[in-house]
DNA sequence: TCAGCCCTACCTACCGGTAGGTAGGGCTGA
DNA sequence: TCAGCCCTACCTACCGGTAGGTAGGGCTGA
């Protein structure tokens, strides 16, 4: 009980547990990657959490906030993984297999956000504030003048650089947006570290057959 | 007035109107590819054909089987394309490029299938009776085999099959399912003839690189 | 010190509106 | 005549959101 007069008397970072808000986005994540945005009721959000829908609702104005909250915090999160995978001092061929390996693993870390993010895409992103085409654009950009210099210096064999990242980023995506589906396709848990270990080293090992010449 | 009646009447393949039934299916289709399956309401479809929600549900027992049978039918057109392009007697990356032909074509005809196939893979199939994965899994298995041969061969290049199969998947999916936000990444309308064009050839480029030895 | 006030967090009860689905009647054309 | 199709009128269950109220802690100034 005291412990409980604590958590809500100091919201960020101190005692074990997390804050109501806190709680609400983690059980939002988890309902809105499950059943979608219109899938999802409040009350399904409330119950996980504990509450009523009114006491969520004290904490979110509506549904489409607390939705584009959700969003926002994974796009962040992403974001920085990302920036902190190309950022590194490397060229060539390393460089790209580090920002796979990197977006591999957050999203095997995330597979809800991964979900998320594609329902987002498929719905052309109505239920965002945000355009999340023009916020990914300029490391879209940035990326593809990478894979062009490399190309011209012969590091990598010609591609159209832009299809290569649509190309890459699907076959990233798509197995873990589509691990249900794929359970009943491999015989395995897709999500399981073997077969995780087994889809990184794939991806790896054909991006680097595709643009690496022999 | 007359014409309606014929159509009523003789519902296949007759007149140039479709019947009551096969106008459900075609706005059915077009609805859940758009809002998803709990994003779409009855009334949206019904009011699609013009006619009123119980005179739709005359026609389809509920929303489920409406779902289902609109999916049934995909499916159906989707698997006849693909055996058709397996089948036929080439060998190598011929039969490969053939394959990834008749997939892409397929789904640039029918974006809004490729967008319901989608949404169904990450709802991991709650709202069907069928299993999509057992019924694929033959061709998945088939086409495993395939590589392994050509593999073994020398033809291709040493990749584990399956997430070859994965990959090629997710690569052709991913273009159509999220083009509404790859508008924002290229500047270009996806799904236009010269994108299209672009994309095919990317594909067929790459996955050459990927697999068939210089 | 402590009464008075404001705050946050949560509740129950309710709002208007929409969902899927049913009952049952009228029209129509073979 | 009557099967097939479509309608209006209705149902219950649920949606997101609001109104109004309570519990209880922190601050402040007499």
């Amino acid at each position: 009980m005291s412990s409980h007069a604590i958590t809500e008397a100091v919201p960020v970072g101190a005692g074990a547990e997390r804050s109501t808000r806190d709680q609400i986005l983690d059980a939002s994540v988890v309902c809105f990657a499950y059943a979608g945005y219109s899938g999802t009721s409040l009350n399904d959000i409330a119950a996980e959490v504990g509450i009523r829908r009114p006491s969520l609702l004290h904490h979110f104005a509506s549904k489409e906030v607390l939705y584009g909250e959700v969003f926002e915090r994974l796009l962040g999160d992403w974001f920085a993984r990302l920036v902190g995978a190309i950022d590194v001092p490397a060229s060539g061929w390393k460089k790209v297999e580090g920002v796979l390996r990197a977006g591999f693993s957050f999203f095997a870390d995330n597979p809800n956000y991964v979900i998320l993010m594609r329902r987002e895409a498929i719905d052309g992103g109505v239920h965002l504030g945000i355009d999340l085409a023009a916020v990914l654009r300029p490391l879209f950009d940035e990326a593809a003048d990478y894979f062009r210099r490399e190309m011209d210096a012969g590091t990598f064999r010609q591609q159209n650089a832009e299809q290569l990242l649509l190309t890459g980023y699907g076959a990233l995506l798509s197995y873990f947006s589509d691990a249900p589906f794929l359970e009943g396709l491999l015989d395995e848990n897709p999500l399981s570290s073997g077969a995780l270990d087994r889809r990184s080293a794939h991806i790896i090992e054909f991006f680097q057959a595709a643009l690496v010449p022999a």
